[in-house]
DNA sequence: TATGAATGAGCATTCATTCAT
DNA sequence: CATGAATGAATGCTCATTCAT
């Protein structure tokens, strides 16, 4: 699908300069938000200055604060930002499988073979950077991940009703659903973080292991396993 | 068993003015840390300024900074704290059961039932405030937490060895501990931290169905077991 | 007699068309004005920001600095335009009485009954907002009073030799001036910036009881006047 | 009537260390506030930052915060000290009087001839620069002056008794209250703050006049006065 | 003329840390 | 040991003003 830019699809009728204008103010926007990304990341959000995002980002303080609201502003769209393209990597792999069960799957392995490997800054932003900082945010991370728990839910929801699954109840089946949510972050927290030796290459098989334990957790729910 | 503090055990032989002095000393050390981990659990460790900490223990900001190196050190302490607690938690249930399956199984409905409804600061403390704050902290938090995840992991061996799993190899057996824990902390974020009912009765129920999953996920590993 | 406005004054012999920007400039600077004055008045004029009042005027910042040179400039109009409004109001009612000694009466009434009745924003302008801002002002404010003052002071003379009243010098007459201004600003500001109820209806009988002090005072003046 | 300061007189019982110290407390909140006092007078209040205060009274940022809540709370504490001031100096003028009309007098005279020679400053504190800066500072000024308008009212009303003064209503008492305190604003502030020639010796005279007008005012309201 | 994005100096305020008493 | 006054660097944020389009 041919996909056109935020501002072309919203400015169809506009004058050339003017969809000059703002596109150069999408940019900017993006520029910033790169630099800061960066930076908190690198440095940690709280040992960042708006005047180092600024230099960073090439502009000047007052044009951080022309385009964003205050400090936090900036990491939480960063963070929404973050949690975004993680649906969107799951959802995608999902999509493209030919069962539930397959996608669950392929979702799970996308995780940490296209999301870790593609964005380990925006795994940086979401389950490290943004936590804990200020209740505002603390709510904002509640709520987006929400959407991102009901995702998985969803899916979950869906290799259930293919595979015969029995969950104790619906409540079980959430439980689960935070659980292998638990997996993927602490997992990822661990060898993208934590790695001694940065060897990314191997996300792949970790990768693998920590959904091949989820999968079988899974089948246990299955009519006829063997407790 | 009986245990005597730390301050008598240490001092077996000091005069009992001078006992009384170090045991107000511990005592002073104390309530700093209760008061720290206070006013980092509801106002988060950002906001608390060391003047708060004093306040709320009664005591001049010099004298914090007698107990303390300095205010990372008094987060430090406490995380320290909570991951020690939350050994002790696990350990001592998995070593009271008969067998290491019914040990592994005891320690993570534990961790729900004892330490999450004992000590819910513990967890804010070990799982959010703790996070992202620094350079420093976060090393202690990747070494203090490796003891906790060479626990799980020696447990799951012993498991394994009992029950006959068998893992592809070491290294599938380590993500898989480290799994366990990102599902452990997790669940417990989601159900302490955000649950939007102040229904912690629930946890039991959420603490089972959470373990289940997981021996669920293990029993895969059996040599019979039908993926 | 038939007044025309400013602008066709200015350009008897201008085409329609730039009398019609010409009348649209004013009416922008007009707009401006009437923004700023009531931004000032309500939150002050250090907490309005040059963009308040482009908002208000639903203009964009460059047009304001195309109209005023900067933000202080805004409020000298103001002002000029305040104590012009006052100097108007008091000398048409000073014109209008049959005697000099009826004018300075009725004046004084006029500036409660008229001035601060049609126009107590530009009480708040000329003896608030506009007080102690910078060095620049401060000096406009002088300059510009003193012409009031001049006017109040000449009206004064005129009673005097209407009367035949005797100052004991013309400083002493000065004071006496200064000091019946003193009367109506402070008088005012009370009872219109401090009122507890908004009651400007009382202001009538206010400035009745204030004029009568004045007179009063002023008839000690009197040759035959017992101390 | 010996006074002790307002250290000796709340701890009579200290160690003499501790009395040191809280003399050196007083003495430190007493510097920065003159100095504070001496840039907002000179300067503006606005044009003076907390680093100006602090560089002139010799002592770091950080500690002028620790005497005060903020800016605004040192120009109202300077605010209250002239109020304060002045009330001592009308009181005292009013008191040793013979008789509540010579009392009245005698005040205004002493607050030409005492308060505006021994403090200029206050006079602009609390009639210039503590004007129309922010909301809070405005009611303070309201309900600080308003204890001021009380005393001159009061003292109005005795010698109202004292010579069988007939005003037409309390109100109306009250109007002439706040004229009389306008006249000494104003003419204070136009030979204070806008005198040309640093001339505060005319002062007296200057004062003398403005009394005079006052009690003249004043002695219409003698029944036998001729209107 | 009108626009509004960009600037950056300026400022109030906070707070971890020290140290004389 | 305990105190709390003093420090001052650090920082988030504002806002008057400019200028290319």
């Amino acid at each position: 699908m041919t996909r056109k830019s935020a501002v072309e699809a919203a400015a169809p009728a506009l004058s050339p300069s003017a969809r000059r204008r703002m596109r150069e103010k999408e940019e900017r926007h993006e520029t910033i938000l790169r630099a800061a990304e960066h930076l908190f990341v690198t440095q940690g959000y709280h040992h960042t200055s708006v005047e180092n995002v600024a230099d960073r980002a090439e502009v000047s303080v007052g044009t951080v604060y022309f385009y964003f609201k205050n400090k936090e502003d900036i990491l939480l769209q960063l963070f929404s930002e973050g949690v975004h393209a993680l649906r969107a990597v799951l959802g995608r792999a999902f999509q493209e499988a030919d069962t539930p069960e397959a996608g669950f799957e392929a979702a799970g392995l996308a995780f940490f073979e296209v999301f870790c490997i593609d964005h380990p800054e925006k795994v940086a932003i979401v389950f490290k950077e943004s936590v804990g900082q200020s209740r505002m945010l603390e709510a904002a991370r509640r709520d987006t991940l929400e959407k991102l728990t009901r995702d998985v839910h969803t899916a979950l929801m869906a290799v259930s009703e293919y595979r015969g699954l029995s969950f104790k109840n619906s409540h079980s089946a959430r439980v689960v659903t935070v659980g292998i949510l638990g997996i993927y972050q602490r997992v990822a927290y661990q060898y993208l973080m934590w790695a001694d030796n940065d060897a990314p290459g191997e996300l792949a098989t970790i990768g693998r292991d920590a959904v091949d334990f989820i999968m079988g957790g899974l089948s246990q729910f299955k009519p006829d396993a063997v407790s």
